[in-house]
RNA sequence: GGGCGAAUACCAGAGUGGCCAAAUGGGGCAGACUGUAAAUCUGCUGGUUUAUACCUUCGGUGGUUCGAAUCCAUCUUCGCCCA
């Protein structure tokens, strides 16, 4: 397998820089991705950069997951963002070893050949090193005029942005050049993935090596994953969608490829999903014949969904789906069993009530909702939401906010299931 | 250290004594239509038992006034320029 022409066809490849082909052509090559340890999970955005190592190492290549310890403490100027918090050294191991499982899932950490994946922490080889020292061997032998040049540098210096730019985030890319010197002299790293938005921070690395070891080293950016919409990719209501099932039920995880959009579909199958091209254009053919039966986003789904959860997970996120879309769902949740019930709503926010709250058939839904459980945020929200029509108890629209809950409101004497728009659930357990 | 300017709801950004819960745009949410899609149209987007009403809000504090997001004082934070 060719790796880049695996991903040139799979839309992958934003920016290269000339050679990058002829090395790997060459010979086994060892190229990193940098990833921010910012929390204990990975979530879809990371996906992009984790396929592409992915493709790196099914191309015979060695990858290195680098955990950004140090540089994750400084913020990236490149990304919108605010002042970082300081991650202490606890935190940071946790985190780095729940990413590394779920990097195991896409990565070969284990076994012995030569091109066995790697997870490195910049924080290592960082920590120790002073800033005497990193001035004078590192920042000698970049120009301020090649850092300033930058775009990323650029766009915070320009009038468009009243931000100003803190010399900590100036120096971002020169912390970020030393992990790619470093790896390069450590482990032979000579390649470097990353977003595009990593272009500039990644030249400078070339740049470093360049001119202290007098090597060559590439850079290679895949484009960054947007919305036809023109909307942020990887967000729902709820926020970003987690790799890990504690932050992202597999049933939410599944639904969120399952909602992409028809123009959506086709790019993220392939980025997203080791489907040969065949197979992709066998479905998109298959779309084109019948949009309304979705194969593309159904046949995403199930890959992206199995490949981070596991079948069972998958076929449990369909089953559920099938449950709670189905016209006939009404019917369907008034027989289920509770085993059944309990499977299908794992992961779906759940709230306990007693169970005299809702028997009595004086506590209004809205002091239920709101007070008890805080399905809503107020009662305001509430109201305004069952007037729209947005608000259901068991697949039923109810209109009045302010109709007390009644005890045949209950699933098998224990269960009430809320839904607040059209795709989301909460339930409710009577004790 | 000196000079200038800014701080308004999720974001951007109007408002410069009462008509301000605060224009407009974006974003978000919901409804209709659909295919759990897109586009389009509609509604909502500080809180309150449903409101032509009341309460809380315009960086913090204190003041002027019948009345302050708007005026004054002071503090804080941020930006720009000069040193």
């Amino acid at each position: 397998m060719d790796f880049i022409e695996e991903l040139t066809w799979r839309g992958m490849i934003h920016q290269m820089m000339p050679g990058t082909d002829e090395q790997l052509k060459k010979e086994m090559t060892t190229a990193y991705l940098g990833i921010d340890p910012t929390a204990d999970s990975l979530h879809i955005g990371h996906l992009v950069g984790v396929m592409m190592l992915k493709h790196f190492q099914r191309s015979g290549h060695k990858p290195i997951a680098l955990v950004g310890g140090a540089t994750g403490m400084i913020g990236d100027p490149s990304m919108k963002s605010q002042e970082r918090n300081l991650l202490d050294e606890e935190t940071l191991r946790h985190n780095q070893e729940a990413i590394k499982k779920q990097l195991a899932k896409f990565l070969d950490f284990d076994s012995d050949a030569p091109n066995a994946a790697v997870m490195v922490n910049n924080y290592d080889w960082m920590k120790n090193f002073s800033f005497l020292d990193f001035i004078r061997d590192i920042g000698k032998h970049i120009t301020v005029n090649y850092m300033m040049a930058k775009d990323s540098v650029k766009k915070r210096l320009s009038g468009d942005s009243r931000e100003g730019m803190s010399f900590t985030e100036f120096s971002y890319q020169l912390v970020q050049g030393y992990d790619f010197l470093n790896l390069y002299n450590e482990y032979g790293c000579r390649l470097q993935l990353g977003g595009s938005d990593q272009w500039g921070n990644i030249t400078t690395g070339t740049e470093l090596i360049r001119r202290t070891a007098g090597g060559e080293a590439f850079a290679l950016t895949c484009p960054l994953i947007t919305k036809a919409d023109g909307g942020k990719f990887g967000k729902t209501e709820s926020g970003n969608v987690w790799l890990d099932p504690r932050y992202t039920s597999p049933y939410k995880f599944y639904q969120f490829w399952l909602n992409v959009s028809d123009a959506d579909a086709e790019k993220y199958i392939k980025i997203f999903t080791s489907l040969t091209k065949e197979e992709i254009e066998a479905l998109v053919a298959e779309q084109a014949a019948d949009p309304g039966q979705r194969p593309l986003q159904k046949r995403l789904a199930k890959e992206v969904t199995t490949m981070v959860h596991s079948a069972e997970d998958y076929e449990m996120a369909v089953e559920a789906s099938q449950i709670l879309f189905s016209n006939k769902a009404q019917e369907i949740l008034h027989k289920i069993d509770e085993a059944t019930l309990l499977s299908v709503f794992e992961g779906v926010p759940t709230f306990e009530v007693e169970k005299a709250d809702i028997t009595s058939g004086e506590t209004k839904l809205t002091d239920l909702l709101t007070e008890k459980a805080a399905v809503f945020p107020s009662k305001g929200e509430m109201r305004k939401l069952a007037q729209q029509g947005g608000l259901s108890i068991n697949k039923e629209k109810v209109a009045d906010a302010y109709a007390p809950a009644t005890a045949d409101m209950l699933l098998q004497d224990k269960y009430m299931l809320v839904q607040k728009g059209k795709k989301n659930y909460f339930l409710i357990i009577a004790k």
